[in-house]
DNA sequence: AGACTACATGTAGGCTCTCTATATGTAGGC
DNA sequence: GCCTACATATAGAGAGCCTACATGTAGTCT
């Protein structure tokens, strides 16, 4: 999976393995693996900064627990972080549409006088 | 559209409207235009570097021509930019398919003793 | 004891691409 | 002369994803 391609679509991912149940994380990269079957390695210098930012602007927020002798930091999906999910969820299938239509293979053009 | 989102597709896109018919970059923009059905406005700053950089790493050729008076530079696919195309097409359907089923909303999970 | 793996979080710096803003120039309408 | 459409190009900013590294606990194996 070509990295940059995940560009701008990271949010809606993070938002939507925590729409139900917060989860630490690290659990958040294995649910993100498991949900895509593999695909998606999102390594954690990509998920930790990207969950701090979504806290800073509002669409989650964190705790911290001891478990097994291990500190997580768990985060919730915040109402505003709900709103944007949704927003996100409807921006994804119109940029798929989108995209989609123009990668849309065409018949080929008709020569002029051919 | 959000900017961000179109990281790693634009080289597909751009591949794709020229697949067929060779266009020079101002006809790119509004082809992308049209077939987009106006969704994608994508800016000269952004186009004209893509081009050139498709075109330094081999999967587009330009020649300059005159019409009208007017300078244009037109972009030929490649071989090479045809496998690139192909490659960015199957690349494509799983990235959409991927980012598609994790966004996809799960049914609430039951909770333990509810 | 020491080494290794899994679990768990975090930061610094780099890299690449897209965007904004600007520059340049032709052709045609008013 | 002024404006719009056509046509290309570059500099610099901005954002965010990645690599690499730092830190620490718990458990297994030898």
């Amino acid at each position: 999976m070509n990295p940059d391609a995940l560009r701008g679509h990271m949010d809606a991912l993070l938002l939507s393995v925590v729409e139900y149940e917060p989860l630490h994380g690290y659990a958040i990269i294995e649910a993100l693996q498991e949900r895509s079957g593999g695909a998606l390695n999102v390594p954690t210098g990509t998920v930790y900064p990207a969950l701090r930012r979504l806290e800073r602007i509002g669409h989650l927020t964190s705790e911290w627990a001891t478990v097994g002798g291990r500190k997580r930091r768990t985060y919730r999906l915040t109402d505003s972080g709900r709103k944007q999910l949704e927003g996100e969820r409807s921006a994804w299938a119109e940029f798929a549409n989108v995209i989609g239509g123009v990668l849309q293979p065409r018949a080929k053009q008709p020569e002029a006088g051919g």
